[in-house]
DNA sequence: TAGCATTTTGGAAACGTTTACATTCGGACA
DNA sequence: TGTCCGAATGTAAACGTTTCCAAAATGCTA
C-alpha cells in the first residue's frame, strides 16, 4: 500500500525509532545516518501518516470550525479571517456546516473529536442545554457570535446593539427622526439585538416619535416589501437590519420614483462587498468579519495551550460607521 | 483524560469488542447487552476517536480541499458547493489555502495525508511536476480548475475559452464591432483561456476589426485604469475578463460622463452578486461555481470508490450568458 | 587497556480503535 | 444425557506513529 516508517527504516538499515528522531529533527542522532534517512524517506516518497502520528501525540494541528452555514459573504469573510491566523501557527482547519437540527450539529461536532485539537462554534443551537450534551469537556473551544452567559468557554462577537445605536445617532445627526426599521427573523440573537438598539437609540434621540418597525428576514425580498410599506407611510429614513434588505427596499423605493437620500434616506448593517456599488453608495455598519476570525482563532489556540494564569474571554467586536451617500442630509419635511 | 472505549467496556462488565459491535451496529450481539452498552456510553458521553477509528479502517469520511486563496466570492462558492456534496455523503471538509510557494504547498499537501480519503486541488503550482514530486500516487485526487493532459487524475475546469466567444458573439450580434477587451494577469490559465477565446472570436465575428486589448490583473483598479484608455479611444464595447474590472471600468466610464451602454457598451465575466445591482447591469457569464464544486466531489466520490470500469474524468463545464442592460444594442458609431 | 561517561541506537510499549479468530454458552436433537 | 451447532462474547493482533528505557557503541581519562 502506502510507504510507512518501517520501509524507510528498512531500507535505511536502522530502526523506525532512529528514523522517527531524524525525521523530526531530534538531535541525538548522528549526522550521517540523518541524512542517509533523509535521503531513502525523500526517495521514497515517505509521508508520515497523520492519523497515527496524532493518534499518539494527541495533537492534530487542526482546528474544527462548525459553522450554521456557508453561505454569503460574511461566512466567506469568517473562514478568511480563521484560515489566515490558522495558517500562521501552522493548523489546519476542518469546516462543517451544519443548519440542521441540534442533533445533526452533535453529530457533526461527535464526528470531529480526535481530528482536531479545539472548536470554533457557531450554531443557533449551542446553547448551556447543547454545549453540556454534546461538547466534549476535554475540547477546547470559542463561541462565535453565540451568546453564553457562563464563562465556560471564551466567546466573541459582534456588537449588535452598539452599532444600531450608532446608525440611528448617525441618522438622527443628519436631521432625520421619523426612522424606521426593518427587523431580521424574530428568532435571531443578532437580529434582536439590532432591534434592541434601534429601539433604545430612538426614544433617546428623537423622543416623541414613535418607532416604525417593519417585519423582515434578511433577504432582499423581505425588504423590497419593507419598501413598498415605506413609500406608503413615508418615513424620512429607513434602517435595515442588514445590507440585503437596504437592497430590496432601495429598489422599492427607485420602483416608486423616490431619490434617496433625497426623498428618503437609507442604511444598512453588515457592509457587504456590494454596498458601495450601489446607485446611490449605502450607508452602513461595517463588521470587521475576517478580523473576528482571525481573533477567534487566537482565543481558541490560547485555551488550546493554556498560559499560565489563562481565563476564557467574551470579546464583543464593535462595529464601524461607513457613510456613504445613502444618509446624507437630505430635506427635512 | 477523556473516555475510551475501554472505560465504557469496564462500565459495563463486558470487553472492548463488544462494545465496538454495539455501537457500530453489527447484529452478532444480543439485544439486552447492546442495550446495556449504549446506555453506558450515552451516559459517560463517550465519543469515540476519530484518529484511533481512521487508522484502523483505513478510512477518514474526510475529504481535503487545497485552494490557492479563499478570498473572494468565487471560493466561497465552490467551497459551498464542496460542501454539500460532501454532506449530503456525510463526509467532512479539511481546508487549507496556499497561496504560496510551490513548497507551501507540497507541505499542506504533505499535512493531509492520513487525515483525508482523497483531494479536491485547485493550485497554480499544479503541473505534472509538481504533482509527481508531492501527490502520494495512492491519494484520489481531482484537479478543479487546473489543467492537465495526462489522464491519471480527474480534473474539472470552466470553459473560459467558450464563455469568451459567447460573449463576443452576443456583442457582435448587439451589433457592437470595435470590441476591446481588458485581460487579466498574464501567467493565469484562466485569463488566458479568455484572452484566446475573445481572440478567436473577433477573428470570426468581427473581421477586419483589429483586436483592442487592454492589460489588467482582476483588479478593480486595473479595470479602472483601462476604462481610462477606453474613454480616450472609444471602442464600442468593452469585454473585461472579470466582473471586477468591469466594475473598475464602468467607474472610469462613468467619470467621464460616458452612458452605458448608449455610449458604450459593458460586459464582464463571473457572474458575481454583485454584477446585478450595477447601474446599468451588467452582461455577464455566469459560471455555476457550487456546482462545480458539488461535481467536483462526486468525481471524487468515484475515485476513492472506483466502481467496476473506472477512468478518470475531464470535464469543461459550460458558462451562462447572462444579459443585463449594459450590453443592450446601443448607437452604432 | 580498563573503566567510565556520553552519545547513538534498538526494542517495545503505548495511543484507541476494529476485526479475525478462538472460546464459551445455550439449547435442540438424537 | 451427551453431542453438536449456532450465536454471543472475549482475546489479541493490527493500524503507523512517538517515546521511554535499555543496550550498544563511542570517546575520554587514568
Amino acid at each position: 500500500m502506502s510507504v510507512t516508517i518501517k520501509d524507510v527504516a528498512k531500507a535505511a538499515g536502522v530502526s523506525v525509532a532512529s528514523v522517527s528522531r531524524a525525521l523530526n529533527g531530534h538531535d541525538n542522532v548522528t549526522p550521517a545516518t540523518r541524512e542517509r534517512i533523509m535521503a531513502i524517506a525523500a526517495e521514497l516518497r515517505y509521508m508520515p501518516n497523520g492519523a497515527a502520528r496524532s493518534l499518539i501525540t494527541r495533537r492534530t494541528q487542526t482546528v474544527g470550525a462548525l459553522l450554521p452555514d456557508l453561505h454569503g459573504a460574511f461566512f466567506s469573510e469568517l473562514i478568511r479571517g480563521i484560515d489566515l491566523a490558522a495558517r500562521q501557527r501552522g493548523l489546519h482547519l476542518l469546516v462543517s456546516s451544519s443548519h440542521g437540527s441540534p442533533d445533526e450539529t452533535g453529530a457533526a461536532l461527535r464526528a470531529m473529536l480526535g481530528r482536531v485539537d479545539g472548536l470554533l462554534l457557531m450554531s443557533p443551537h449551542a446553547d448551556d442545554d447543547f454545549l453540556a450534551t454534546h461538547l466534549p469537556p476535554a475540547l477546547p473551544t470559542v463561541l462565535v457570535n453565540t451568546w453564553l452567559g457562563n464563562g465556560q468557554h471564551s466567546s466573541i462577537s459582534v456588537d449588535n446593539h452598539g452599532g444600531a445605536v450608532t446608525m440611528v445617532e448617525h441618522l438622527a445627526g443628519q436631521g432625520y427622526t421619523r426612522i424606521a426599521f426593518i427587523g431580521g427573523p424574530a428568532h435571531n440573537y443578532e437580529a434582536r439585538e439590532r432591534l434592541r438598539g434601534y429601539r433604545e437609540a430612538m426614544a433617546r434621540c428623537c423622543p416623541g416619535v414613535e418607532p416604525l418597525i417593519y417585519a423582515g428576514d434578511f433577504t432582499e425580498e423581505a425588504g423590497h416589501a419593507a419598501g413598498c410599506l415605506a413609500v406608503a407611510q413615508r418615513p424620512q429614513a429607513v434602517f435595515a437590519a442588514n445590507d440585503m434588505m437596504a437592497i430590496g427596499c432601495l429598489a422599492a423605493l427607485h420602483e416608486a420614483g423616490l431619490r434617496v437620500p433625497h426623498d428618503m434616506a437609507l442604511a444598512g448593517f453588515d457592509d457587504i462587498p456590494m454596498a458601495r456599488y450601489l446607485t446611490p453608495p449605502l450607508t452602513t455598519m461595517r463588521i470587521p468579519i475576517a478580523q473576528i476570525g482571525e481573533q477567534a482563532l487566537q482565543d481558541l489556540v490560547l485555551a488550546i495551550d493554556p498560559p499560565e494564569h489563562f481565563a476564557t474571554s467574551a470579546r464583543t467586536t464593535p462595529t464601524e460607521l461607513v457613510v456613504r451617500a445613502s444618509s446624507e442630509a437630505g430635506r427635512a419635511d
